[in-house]
DNA sequence: GCTTACCGTAAGTCATGGCTTACGGAATGG
DNA sequence: CCATTCCGTAAGCCATGACTTACGGTAAGC
């Protein structure tokens, strides 16, 4: 049931707005607070309920927390997704959005 | 942005709950509603938030309604969620792991 | 040493939203 | 025509959580 947690995590657009940013690349606390309209702290509570959901990592590099995403976490959300195309009557149509959808990953 | 909508909508656990039940085929409310450990009118009222959010539809059939997923509703969400799938972020993620060691245990 | 930068945590405030009960409207059955 | 079934809506209560300010702790630079 980790896909719930990560679509009550994902659901706050503050939240989501850090971990998107953590899409093209890790990056420091301070760097992701920037131009956001909360404060330090604000994003600190994000980043620790992301962590917590398994969404993103932590790495210490001297006095900075380096944040990353975590694909794993995203993993069992993606799937409940698609467990929505599993319908037998559609499986034509669902193999065809999957090839689709697989076109550039990985 | 309509994916943020979507996180938003299906990141409660009881909402959550009558979507799935949606997912082996379309549903009156009644139906929806029975073994839920909240009342019908609760129900009624998370339909209308999943429908105004596009992931189900319903039509009338003499006095019940009945409601159906609507797979156009969770086609952008996907997407966005495939987004963190990219060579970039595999790419950053080799190189900060690669200095990571180069720079020895801590 | 001292200062500064970077970050997490605590406590408290306040808005959001999920739930209930109560009600009203529309279709079917007798 | 009346009762019943099925359902949406309104009003109100209350818990959750997102945000702020204030503080403490740690690493690097002087």
């Amino acid at each position: 049931m980790a896909y719930g947690m990560a679509l009550a995590v994902l659901a706050d657009p503050t939240r989501r707005k850090v971990f998107e940013r953590l899409r093209t690349g890790p990056r420091a606390v301070n760097a992701l607070a920037a131009g956001l309209p909360v404060s330090r702290p604000a994003v600190s509570q994000h980043l620790r309920v992301l962590k917590e959901a398994g969404l993103v990592e932590e790495r210490s590099e001297g006095v900075r927390r380096i944040y990353s995403v975590r694909r794993e976490g995203l993993a069992e959300l993606r799937d409940w997704l698609d467990s929505f195309w599993g319908d037998a009557l559609d499986a034509f149509k669902r193999e065809a959005e999957r090839s689709h959808r697989e076109r550039g990953r990985k």
